[in-house]
DNA sequence: TATTATAGTGACCAAACGGTCACTTGTCAA
DNA sequence: TTGACAAGTGACCGTTTGGTCACTATAATA
């Protein structure tokens, strides 16, 4: 996108309203810190209310344009190993861009505030990755590499404890490592678990 | 416990933590919903975060209490059935209790502010849930009633969907009726996945 | 009864905060 | 050159906030 002032002032935000909260982000600082003066913040949002709608709207493109569409959904791997891989490649992007990393806290930490920012941590935790699995698997499952069975339930199944390892490396990433484990340890087990039959390739 | 004021005022404090958080919390608001004066607030604590140290120790103590011993662990089921019974029971219990429900958005929110916060989020979210259910399943194991395997694993692979639809429903909890079928929907699934088979009764 | 400790009050303080406004600077078009 | 406009500044304002303090009331103790 541009890097425009009024961008920049949305990049200072996510990252304030991430790390102090909305209430304790303070104008005065958020400008300093890009340079600015708190007058000059007025000039392109009239208040703060204003700047945290912004932040939402941004996320909500954002997402709409990066996972909301089904032409972004991944294309099904061949084998069970070629899920393992797509996932823990997505996991490596998930646990270490920046911006996704603040996007999470800030969903997390500010869900009760209003109605967007609700539904949006609804989607990012749970029903989003859920749908993009459930596709993923639902192919599997035609492909007969994976046992036929309920996709909806599988991604969920599988989905929610990623999901919850991400959370736990953004409350403590310095256990990274050991989740990461963790994470391909779930995920072999996953796949041992749902892995098709050798014996039955016939397909109806 | 007792009913002090000090007691009170945590009660409070919880509340207001929970839904409008640490910094949006005002005390002249808080002392007033109890009928008292702000400054009666300083006769028992001596500043806002000493409020708040209380709170997470009162949170600390509670789950010792409840969850921390291994005494505190159910007994094991003997049949599925039962396990579906005992965690749709406990469940009722998470998803109703207000102390409960106001503890876990606290965590929630306000997880990145102390280490001491954040330890006691990822005990209740991940590793104490996981914890108690670990040793039900591996009593399970060895009774026949389950499909041997990695209790650990199989606990974890358990609570952390159920604990993404608490989530939920803390969340949105107007949608709690479809969410508790969801949950019982899930439980069915994964009894349907490890329950052990009928002809392998014998034990070592 | 006199004393002392505890719980509570209301006025007050200094700091911090969101927001406004008059003013300056720089840029581009007429 | 001038005029208009967008971007930015710093001083200022009213409000809110956590915290303090002198004071009162009550009840138990000596």
């Amino acid at each position: 996108m541009e890097n425009t002032t009024k961008e920049k002032i949305l990049d200072a935000a996510l990252v304030s309203f991430a790390e102090n909260g909305y209430k304790g982000t303070n104008l005065r600082d958020l400008a300093a810190g890009m340079g600015l003066s708190k007058s000059a913040l007025y000039k392109h949002y009239q208040s703060k209310e204003d700047i945290r709608g912004a932040v939402i709207d941004r996320m909500e493109a954002y997402y709409a344009a990066h996972f909301g569409s089904p032409e972004n959904t991944p294309p099904a791997p061949e084998t069970c190993e070629g899920l393992l891989a797509m996932t823990m490649r997505m996991l490596d992007f998930t646990l270490h861009d920046e911006k996704v990393i603040l996007t999470r806290r800030l969903l997390l930490t500010e869900q009760f505030h209003d109605e967007r920012t609700r539904r949006l941590a609804t989607l990012h935790f749970l029903t989003g990755t859920k749908d993009i699995y459930e596709k993923i698997f639902a192919e599997m499952m035609r492909k007969g590499i994976l046992k036929n069975g309920d996709p909806g339930m599988l991604a969920f199944a599988y989905t929610a404890p990623i999901t919850a390892l991400v959370h736990l490396c953004d409350r403590e990433p310095e256990k990274e490592p050991e989740i990461v484990e963790q994470l391909e340890a779930f995920i072999r087990h996953f796949i041992g678990t749902y892995r098709a039959n050798e014996g039955s390739n016939e397909k109806p």
